[in-house]
Parts: C-alpha cells; sequence; structure tokens
DNA sequence: GAAAGTATGTTGAAATTTCAACAAAAGGTG
DNA sequence: CACCTTTTGTTGAAATTTCAACATACTTTC
C-alpha cells in the first residue's frame, strides 16, 4: 500500500491522519485496491452500497441510465476523491447509479461498515476519519447544489456558462481542461450534443469564450 | 423547550437520544427557537453559514434566485427536518440559497461548531448526535440525487411523472399531496407554469393522473 | 500510412418550451 | 356578501431544443 501513499495524504477521508498510522488503518478497514480498464463498470447500478470508493489514479464518472437508455452524469470523481460515500454511509439497499472507469484506474475499496461501525470509541484516528467523511458528505452536498444551479438554468448556452464559470473558480484560471467530452458535457449539462456544438461555436464566434477539445477559456 | 420535545424526538439529529438527555444538550448546544411568519426570510443568500435550522412547525423552502430574478426551488423541509446543515458541516463562508417560511414556522437554530467542535470525546450522546448528522448529510445526498434525476430528464410531462412516482413512494400510496402550489412545482421541476399547467390537464384527460389543488393521484 | 472507428461541427425540419396575455376560479378581508 | 388578490388553466406566436443526417477532423489499429 505504500506506493498509494501520496494520492491517499490527499484524500479527504485521511486529512490530519499521519503516514503511518494511516498504513496500519487500511489493514485494520480491510481496505483493497482493484484496477479497471477504460469503459468498465466499478460499480453497477443495484449492486449493494457497501463501499466507499477512492480514485488512487484516473477517473470515474457517476452514470445514471433511465429506462429509455437516456445517459445523464451525475458527477466526477478524480485522483484523491471519494465516490459512493454517500449510499454506502446512509446504509440504504442498493446503489442508485452506476459509477464508470473513464480512464484506466487504480479504485480502493473499503467497506463503509468498517469506517462507521468498528472501534469507534477507542481509536482517535478512527473518530479522525469520521469526522473527515462527514466533513466530506457535507462538501458533496454543496457540489450538488452547483451542479443544480447549473443545471437548473433554462437554456443551453446558459447551462454551458454557467458550468464553465464553476470550472474557472475552481481552477483559479480563466483558461482550464474540463473532463468531459462534448457528449459528455452534454450529458452532464443536460442538453442535446448538437445544440451545445453549436452554442460553443457561436459563443467562440462572439468572443465570449475560445475553446478547443476540451480545453476552455473565459474571454 | 419541553413542548417542542415530540417534533425534537423525530428530528434524525436526535434519534437515539433519550429525552432527558436531549434537553440537557439543547441548552448545551445554545439552542434557540425563533418563529417566522409565512414568505419571510430565514436565512438570506450570503448569510454566514452557521446555524443549522431544525423545523419545529410549518414548513420551509431553499431558494436560489439568479442574477436575473429567475427563482428555483432546491428542496424543502418539514416538520422535524433540518435545513442548512451540509452549508454549516463544511464551514463555508457564506450560505448560497435563501431559506424562506412557507408557512408559520417555529425554527430552531443551533450553531453548528457547538455541535462539531465541542466535548467530541468525553459525552457519549455528543458522539451520537455526530453519527446522526453525518447520517442525514448522507440521507440529504441521496435526496439530491433524486432530484437530479427527476430535473435532468428532457420534456416538462417526463419531469412531473419522475417527480410524482417519487412523492408516491415517499407516501406509500399513489394518492397524495404536495408541497407546492403550480408556480412552485415549476420553479422546483425547471419548467414554465404555464406548460406545466397544459401538461397536468392533458395527462388528466389520458386518464394517468387525477389531480386536484396540491393533491395528485397516479392511476 | 492506410483503414476503420470515433468525435465534433453543421444544418434544416419537427417538436417542445417559453412568453405574454387573458379568463375563470378560488381565497382572503372588511 | 362584495371586492380585491392570488392561483390556475388556456391559448397562439415566438424562440429554442431535439432529432436525424451528413461532412470533416482526429485517433487508433494493424
Amino acid at each position: 500500500m505504500e506506493k498509494y501513499l501520496e494520492v491517499l495524504r490527499w484524500c479527504p477521508l485521511f486529512k490530519g491522519i499521519a503516514d503511518e498510522n494511516l498504513l496500519r488503518m487500511l489493514t485494520c478497514l480491510g481496505a483493497r485496491v482493484e484496477f479497471f480498464d477504460k469503459k468498465y463498470t466499478i460499480i453497477a447500478e443495484g449492486d449493494k452500497a457497501k463501499f466507499i470508493g477512492i480514485v488512487l489514479s484516473g477517473a470515474v464518472q457517476m452514470i445514471n441510465t433511465d429506462f429509455y437508455g437516456n445517459r445523464s452524469i451525475v458527477a466526477v470523481s478524480e485522483k484523491g476523491e471519494m465516490f459512493s460515500e454517500a449510499f454506502a454511509c446512509a446504509e440504504i439497499e442498493s446503489i442508485p447509479v452506476s459509477v464508470i472507469a473513464t480512464e484506466p484506474s487504480e479504485i480502493m475499496l473499503i467497506n463503509c461498515s468498517h469506517i462507521l461501525h468498528t472501534c469507534t470509541n477507542n481509536c482517535g484516528f478512527h473518530q479522525q476519519m469520521i469526522f473527515n467523511l462527514m466533513k466530506n458528505l457535507a462538501v458533496k452536498n454543496i457540489q450538488f447544489h452547483q451542479k443544480l444551479e447549473v443545471t437548473s438554468k433554462r437554456s443551453t448556452r446558459e447551462k454551458l456558462l454557467a458550468y464553465l464559470t464553476v470550472c474557472e473558480k475552481k481552477a483559479g484560471s480563466t483558461s482550464f481542461d474540463i473532463p468531459f467530452d462534448r457528449q459528455e458535457l452534454a450529458d452532464y449539462l443536460g442538453v442535446e450534443r448538437s445544440g451545445l456544438s453549436a452554442e460553443i461555436s457561436k459563443l467562440k464566434k462572439e468572443g465570449v469564450i475560445n475553446a478547443d477539445k476540451k480545453r476552455f477559456e473565459l474571454l
């Protein structure tokens, strides 16, 4: 597990926990690492919601596919971030989305009940970890607020600009990469790909943005 | 505070805490109760995100108003439920939405730092409360997933039916009341009121639903 | 480096939503 | 009960989005 230390130090779950304690905890938690190729399903809709995932390398998307096969991208987790923690913490039966690797990815899986229901009173690191988990859940909540703010806009143009503004803030620069190709961006924003492409072109012509592949710039 | 005991027992924050401990904790937490008339603002966008709110009576809505004045209803909290807990727990600067009373409401306000940063190691009830708070954050997360699933549908009809299906599940009956009037429902679903009214009429004619004011039935 | 496959941009027609305006119904108030 | 206000339903025109189809650019594979 040593080779993952650098990523794990960045993971919100282990904030404030020293390396040597972290490594011991991983054993105690029964953490295991699995590799998934691009496009592979890490957790399928309907699976038991037992595990918290941590992205050690690569990236994953939470996908919601409806009755008619329409894909909606709910969220993205990148290196060092967690996923599926809300489902595991809420102790619901099964997970309502699928988690897909969008690149070859190494994923750490931890049975959430090991975090919630083991030695909660004795071990200080454990308390810290539960606190970290709570804070992370709150942060994810806020991210949902942001996503709702973006997708609740009525037009493709407004959704796109709202999303790019969020990215700009996150990146701390007017120029940044987004984690989506055009079809994925459309599925994330809840709009039509062709209309999205048209809108991007229009905004380029108007001199509002620059865009090339996944790189965007707000002018 | 005794007169609020019945509601507070139902509040997810105090689950598993006996009445006598609960009352002592309220003092320790510095909980206070305020009354708000219908349409009054409990927390305004931009306010410091210090407080967790608990609805003792009445109901509140989380409202997001954009630059152009378009209203979007993010969520509703009813009797016994919490609000603003994610903002407080994430310890962000200021709250990005407004919380409005939709009926005359009694609201309990608790400074979240009193929950997170006081006697966390000594007091068992306190540990329980933090655990409850975490679980509630996870549940709210899942509710956001549900809302996204509803609002990510492309047509007014699909959004409405998806929302009504969620209500049906929650109510455990094909007939139920929704917490919105027509304009509010439109602002919650992210559609036009007139189009929504038209769609409701259509679904009634087709025999798919019954609807009268806030009461709906799925046929 | 050629071939196949994937991603992106473009376009016009069809469908849907938004907008504005009004009428009818319901609710609140003196 | 009459008046005023708010809510809801309806409608048609304008704007926007979706859909389908195709051309081009870019990637991957052999």
